[in-house]
DNA sequence: CTGAAAGCGCTTACAG
DNA sequence: CTGAAAGCGCTTACAG
């Protein structure tokens, strides 16, 4: 590996010179082609770990990530990495599986690694999350979660929330089982919830029951199970298309035929809702679209630019087979 | 952010000390508590820049993926990680987007960076891979594929396609449509079709036909679609989950029931294959436990200890509801 | 436009 | 056991 002083001698030049040709600093035309044809010899290229001790600082944004086996996570991921790419920034991802010691571990893992930037693929937003990025004094860009004291992008889940509320009910539907999580989560356990209860409320023939579960399938359909036998609701709204995965597969096993013995509707637009028979209604987030827009956002905050405390991305509710109009039914 | 002259200062001694203590080369008892008081009052950590400039080395690991959103991809990045991080070695992921000429870039890229080891989750190994792992120098572990030039940690394609061909033999099936990919994947395109070849040799009452179609899962509806009309096949034998999705989608769409007017089987073991319904018979591979053990080989291969050559990963058919067994079948 | 020098934070022989 | 000094590869004022 040939460093910048084996260029500077090659082109009979100083390495300061040479630094300022890379840094697009003033050249003269001559020293220029030198430089750069003994760069092009020796397939010179800038040790990175010295810059960044000069520099004190970074080009890289990491991202804290709860997992990396979901849709949502990967989508999120794949947007940011694209984006920073474009925008010369790189994406170093720390992964903790799903365990909130280790984002805050992260957090001060990334400010020790001289991060630019930080992007947290929230869940909780918990007190020592808020102590760590005070103490880091890094720009930070929550994904998925809204706080006060940070710049956020989320998703619409409130308007989500609602609109799919109005789209059951104008379906038809007034048994039924809304299937939750927990609130510490408060864009999917608590927003999305709220939003559908404005709906709810806007009838009054409703028959509603709340519940909650886990995040995953299993979880899911045994939840599922228990409520089929006591509430026998016409229709689960699931607070995730997982859940509706485990209300979809508590229903094979029982042998209720979907829509025709009950609906399901989930939250989230994963591959997976549509590659199924029967398709799940689901609000579809815009993933991808979200992670680019975080990259924009973290490297606007980076370069000490202003960027709204809060952005919200779209939804878009998917109509598919796990819903019938109960109003085109032969009586 | 302190350093470590700042330690050094306030414990009272010379840096070098202080960079002995932080090695773990002997240090007094006395000197080492204060050291250890001046670390704990600031919250010191050493500057990992400084420190790879000095060591020409990090302890990362650069991975190289062709794609973060798959089953296969995320399962075996989550191995890779976890065991790095129990090794005390760091995972840095590059996202190539099944662009080929990323990979290469990415090689590149990662010996600049100084990474201790690369891992690539290869799909093709062309020239250029070869040549940039060469001329880089930095240990190379392949998962995936194999190649003679390097270690590699493959699945057993080979016999798991075989296995897969006795078992559709053996519930019956004999006019058989096999669909798979490009030659230019081994492991998949080759190897898999390879056993199953083997197989069907063993028998002779046998009509298969092979196609070829490309891994999303449209892709493998449409081809799905032409092979049902031209051939109209018992049995579709696919040589990867999505593919075998594609054919469900297809069958879903002419209202050809599974098992009973057709019959799928994939590879891979991705966990929609058993979300969904019917579940879909497959070869599962255990991705996330060779993500673990090619951490553990990349390791080996940095600090210079031998690693076997090929390391081939085991596999498992897990059998489910989309293939009948026609000797039950009411004549 | 160009170069000499200092310094980023660390580690590593080398003396003592 | 401990410290002074050199050096890793780069950048950045500062002179000229």
């Amino acid at each position: 590996m040939s460093t910048i002083l084996d260029i500077a001698k090659l082109a009979g030049v100083a390495k300061s010179t040479v630094s300022r040709y890379l840094n697009g600093g003033s050249v003269g035309e001559a020293t220029k082609k030198k430089i750069e044809q003994a760069i092009k010899e020796t397939g010179y290229s800038p040790n990175p770990f010295a810059q960044s001790l000069k520099a004190k600082k970074t080009n890289i944004i990491g991202t804290i990530v709860p997992r990396l086996d979901s849709y949502a996570s990967s989508q999120t991921l794949i947007g940011i990495d694209e984006q920073l790419k474009k925008m010369n920034y790189q994406m170093l991802i720390s992964n903790t599986s799903q365990n909130l010691e280790r984002e805050i571990e992260s957090i001060y893992s990334f400010a020790n690694q001289k991060m630019a930037g930080i992007i947290l693929l929230a869940t909780e937003i918990t007190d020592q999350h808020i102590e760590a990025f005070e103490s880091v004094k890094v720009p930070v860009l929550l994904i998925g979660q809204e706080h006060e004291d940070f710049h956020s992008l989320i998703h619409d889940d409130f308007q989500a929330g609602y609109t799919m509320g109005r789209y059951v009910l104008e379906k038809g539907y007034r048994k039924i089982a809304y299937l939750g999580v927990t609130e510490r989560d408060i864009s999917v356990g608590v927003k999305r919830k709220q939003g559908f209860k404005k709906a709810i409320q806007e009838v009054d023939d409703c028959d509603v029951r709340f519940y909650e579960t886990l995040f995953n399938i299993p979880a899911a359909q045994a939840s599922a199970n228990e409520i089929i036998y006591e509430f026998q609701p016409d229709i689960f709204v699931c607070a995730t298309d997982n859940i509706a995965l485990g209300v979809l597969k508590a229903s094979y096993s029982e042998g209720i035929m979907i829509p025709q013995d009950l609906a399901v509707t989930g939250f989230g637009g994963y591959d997976v809702t549509g590659i199924i028979h029967p398709g799940i209604t689901t609000a579809k987030f815009f993933y991808k679209e979200a992670g680019e827009s975080a990259a924009r956002h973290i490297v606007e905050l980076v370069n000490e630019r202003p960027v709204e405390k809060l952005t919200v991305s779209k939804f878009e509710i998917i109509e598919r087979e796990s819903v019938d109009n109960l109003f085109n039914r032969p009586l």
